[in-house]
DNA sequence: TGTTAGCACTCGACTGGCCTGAGTGCTAAC
DNA sequence: GTTAGCACTCAGGCCAGTCGAGTGCTAACA
């Protein structure tokens, strides 16, 4: 069965209307709102058409209808218009992020403060992931009692830091500072990926066994590079959640709160995302977790002109504005990525 | 009017009840108990007394009492019996908080996690301050279109950077590694407190308009140095405390992951209690902000053995198990300090 | 054949009354 | 000073009744 012309405007005053008053739509108001000039019989029997389709639904008898994940995703595939930002909401926009001298991290949170804001949902922020960073400068200085601590810069300026244990002596200082030289200039311009590759490989071949310096030097990077870092997630404005209806009962305020705090999944969520270009969209718990449900993703990745870094995106109830919600998730991530891009070649 | 014996043991089995149960205690179950051989109608004589002196109320004519702030305030103070932790505990914890390798700011997160986790409350961790930690080491890294990257270490190996926006040209390789030794040279060892005043000094000084390495010197690292940072705030375990009945209500709820996203607050409310040694107990919205009504605070101060770094805790509801936070909240502070103790003389 | 009016029906939300049980305060007696 | 007894209060649960919004179905209309 095809959806006619007819059909397709009321599903869209359906959804519209929803999203707008955050309540189940009823035929009599379609009819009445006077778009297209049918009677409330009408209107109802395309309605019923509509749930039969699994567009639309109706939570109990003697209410109207409301979308369903299948609803939104068509909405949004096929009739979404998104508007553009206005030249204020812009540059709230830019003054808030430009703010110089912000470590990289304040920057990150910063973004998720603004997505929050602009969206009056939730904003999230996943952080260079570790492993695709590039290398750029890396740096040990001796504290006390064998432990030393690691400092590696990347190429767009993340700085990392890890102490690490010595089992036995700590190296001396001018063999600390041969090391030093020697990682910066080999592994100078590879990604955090290649660099663990290299260690790995040469850590196997024989020359590793005779030359101290290069045994150290290995000794120690393979401490730093191989093995998991946590990737790091912000979220921002976790409250604007709790003001919309549909998780205004106890239980589900509970349930959101906790599945925000379960970052693990969120990361993996995003994570997923990464591979994709431009603005996407993830409606309901289609493909992301229980925890979520009713709820809406919409995500963008930030680059640095060449690679992606991490990815940002917002939080809200299905009954999202889409429209809205999408120009401000796109704009943040092309000024992060510009930000971002001002990097050493 | 003084208290008895006979009112305080009441007045404890009131309290005692209450944090257990979460209900108002009658007359008729402080009876019935049979620690005391005292009649329902006698004890109600007593809280009656009690309730006039301002230790309980009850919420409405047909319910028990509940203990009022200032009931809790004297249970605490001269009621109150700390239980040791088990030895299970103490290893849990230990193995939580010394996996090695960690950032500084991981190991404060799981601090965080840990008194979450072991309290069923919320976990709090203010990050040291940077203005109080001493310097060890600066570094710069020159990044394209004249920005700038700074490293700074502190001596107990916190790692903070941020990105300086140069007006103008950068200056040159030899030029920066001059103020750079510069620098480390001779800002070792002082607070960054200290750092602040001399470079204010210097700048004043006619020395400084003459010497082109001093003036480069100064300007770079007064960015650095001078200007407020962020303090850095870790709360972990939030959606335990949408599991006390007492926020079990939607708004309440609402309120209260409000006013945990209002880290300034916290902030401050922490950073009060720095000046203080040992475990401290603050007890309803006494002396804190209106937002967390109906709460305790319990904290305590970690150090790197000389002087205070930061302070850590657990908000709960005023209906806390008193008797076994508090060790928690001790134990904890005590392995962090230890922990960061570990530094370069 | 598509559209509309009419009507019976369903169901959630709200209201008010009723009852119960827990707990209190007061008084009088021990 | 302690206790028993009694009248009183009040939150919470339960039930019946009402209201209004909205639906599905059927029959009539263009």
């Amino acid at each position: 069965m095809e959806l006619n012309e007819r059909s397709l405007s009321i599903l869209e005053a359906i959804i519209e209307g929803h999203i707008a008053s955050g309540e189940p739509i009823g035929s009599r108001t379609i009819a009445k709102q006077g778009k297209l000039k049918l009677s409330p019989a009408t209107v109802r029997n395309v309605m019923s058409d509509l749930e039969e389709m699994g567009y639309i639904v109706s939570p109990h008898t003697s209410a109207g209808r409301v979308p369903t994940d299948k609803g939104y995703r068509f909405y949004v595939d096929s009739m979404l218009q998104v508007r553009d930002l206005s030249s204020e909401e812009r540059q709230w926009i830019d003054t808030h992020c430009n703010a110089t001298g912000l470590q990289t991290e304040q920057l990150l949170k910063r973004a998720g403060h603004i997505l929050s804001r602009m969206s009056r949902y939730t904003g999230i922020v996943l952080a260079p992931r570790f492993s695709s960073t590039t290398f750029r400068h890396i740096e040990f200085l001796p504290l006390s009692q064998g432990r030393l601590l690691v400092i590696f810069v990347s190429q767009s300026g993340v700085v990392q830091n890890k102490i690490i244990e010595m089992e036995g002596d700590l190296p001396e200082r001018h063999e600390l500072e041969q090391v030093t030289n020697y990682l910066n200039h080999s592994f100078s311009g590879m990604t955090i990926e290649a660099v663990r590759g290299q260690i790995l490989t040469q850590m196997r071949e024989e020359k590793a066994l005779y030359d101290k310096m290069l045994a150290r030097a290995l000794a120690l990077s393979s401490e730093v590079f191989v093995g998991e870092v946590e990737d790091d997630l912000f979220v921002e404005g976790l409250a604007n959640m709790l003001d919309q209806p549909e998780f205004s009962d106890s239980n589900s305020m509970r349930r959101l709160v906790k599945a925000f705090e379960q970052k693990r999944n969120l990361i993996q969520l995003l994570d997923k995302t990464q591979s994709a270009q431009g603005v996407q969209i993830y409606i309901g718990s289609q493909s992301q977790y229980q925890d979520f449900e009713g709820c809406s993703l919409i995500t963008a990745n930030y680059t640095n002109g060449k690679q992606t870094l991490g990815s940002l995106g917002v939080i809200g109830p299905s009954r999202m504005a889409y429209s809205q919600v999408v120009p401000v998730v796109d704009y943040t991530a092309r000024l992060l990525s510009r930000i971002l891009h001002k990097e050493l070649e």
